[in-house]
DNA sequence: GTCTATAGTGGGATAGAC
DNA sequence: GTCTATCCCACTATAGAC
């Protein structure tokens, strides 16, 4: 996928706002041109559709959670648990952008290359094998869901899970 | 909750089907009514309303999902892999149903009284402590979900992910 | 690039007769 | 318990003028 125009920057920007605030059933094409104070055929003239738009959505958070998941390798000095809250950290401060970023298969046609790539790296990075990578992927990605959710009883403590969780694979750590 | 009649047991059969074929979208309650030969003004004689069919659909599904792990739990020898298997084998046998059931907040007031719990008693019985418990929880539903939305890449063996995970918990197990 | 107008589809749910 | 008839809602997308 090509870089966005400015205005397509704009609406994926708008988008963001729309799902942010009300999750993916708030992103509907007369929300998004209401937004920007335009009608809703018009947007068609910057994207083809809206899946189209959901791929930029999902680009930039793909960026971002990479993004924070290296600070936390810089900062944490690669340590398992500092990438963990580091991963809970940004899924819990964008529940419906995570939800909409990790809901479904990718739409890699659409994404530019190597964000996908780019996100997975520190995890990898840290993990000593492919497959306890994998595993420790499906925790975080599990325990986050789980509590997005709502799945845990009220007094659950959930810090305790992803501590025991990330210390089970500290022997796998490099 | 109380026990469904008999013509609520069917309706919610022919849910399940619909759910099972075409995942959550393909449930409406006019298609709910078309399988069953009437019309859908008919179904809100038997429930209130669509998330009450829903209800009654996770609760078949969580029960099953609970007999399936008491299974395992017996021939297994109280294994945590062979738990793992069991649970995974499940939802991919059964993949839009899993969903359906994992998705959102549980319905827990539409849900009959003991069947959350008897899902989980199986994984409790077998890790040491609760935290535990609930990473290992958290792992299998995130490595089930990656695996449902097809986010590993095409020749991932999935299998070693889970022996991995699996495995990292073996200490934690009684 | 934006507009108006509209097509086309599908959904949940209710009223009241039988 | 089932029907007919209907309401009201929301959505994506396109055509063609400006």
């Amino acid at each position: 996928m090509a870089e966005l125009s400015p205005r397509a920057g704009q609406i994926v920007a708008a988008a963001r706002e729309l799902v942010e605030a009300g999750g993916s059933d708030a992103l509907t094409m007369r929300a998004l041109a209401a937004r920007l104070g335009i009608r809703a055929p018009s947007l068609y003239k910057h994207f083809p559709d809206k899946s189209a738009v959901e791929a930029g959505l999902i680009a930039v958070a793909l960026a971002e959670l990479a993004a924070a998941l290296e600070g936390a390798e810089r900062d944490g000095r690669g340590g398992l648990a500092v990438l963990g809250r580091a991963y809970r950290a940004y899924a819990l401060a964008h529940p419906h952008l995570y939800r909409l970023m990790s809901a479904g298969p990718l739409p890699r046609d659409l994404l530019p290359a190597g964000v996908e790539e780019r996100a997975a790296l520190p995890l990898v990075r840290i993990v000593r094998g492919e497959a306890a990578a994998r595993a420790v992927w499906g925790l975080a990605h599990g325990l986050v869901m789980l509590e997005l959710d709502g799945r845990f009883p009220p007094g659950a403590d959930i810090e305790a899970a992803w501590a025991a969780g990330m210390s089970a694979f500290a022997t796998a750590a490099r």
